[in-house]
DNA sequence: AGGACTATCCTTAGTAC
DNA sequence: AGTACTAAGGATAGTCC
């Protein structure tokens, strides 16, 4: 963080958890979009705010290997 | 970059630009592992060392709305 | 191709509005 | 919810191996 060392756990405080969520999507996103233009890349992100959604991840997961499979 | 400031444009050398995508792309995924630890959330990142695939654009495109119309 | 180093730039936690 | 500020920590281009 800006003051001080982060520890990388879940951060229990809801509201900071939140605020933390959309500060580093904006940055991710920021680089995301720098590495497609530096590279010549496409990257997709996508952004599951609730963890746990084991249905969401097989999704994923399905989807990267079908990519993967098919080459594209 | 570590020396002199980076313009958001293209790496035209090959060299250079596998390198770079490489790097930032190690980059990416701790910040995105980080953030799902953070915030409790769950993210997906998918590379696309070329571009212009349109097929990958509109599948990543289509899938995003999917989950999204399915409130996954 | 990948790892280590490091000067320099970039991101961001905390804060206030 | 969003924006702005800023110290401090973190990422990374260039380099050598």
């Amino acid at each position: 963080m800006g003051r001080g060392k982060v520890q990388l756990k879940r951060i229990e405080n809801k509201i900071n958890r939140q605020v933390t969520f959309s500060k580093r999507r904006a940055g991710l996103l920021k680089k995301a979009h720098e590495i497609s233009v530096l590279c010549d890349a496409e990257v997709a992100l996508m952004f599951f705010p609730i963890r746990g959604s084991s249905l969401s991840i097989l999704l994923i997961l399905g989807f990267s290997l079908l990519l993967t499979f098919l080459s594209i």
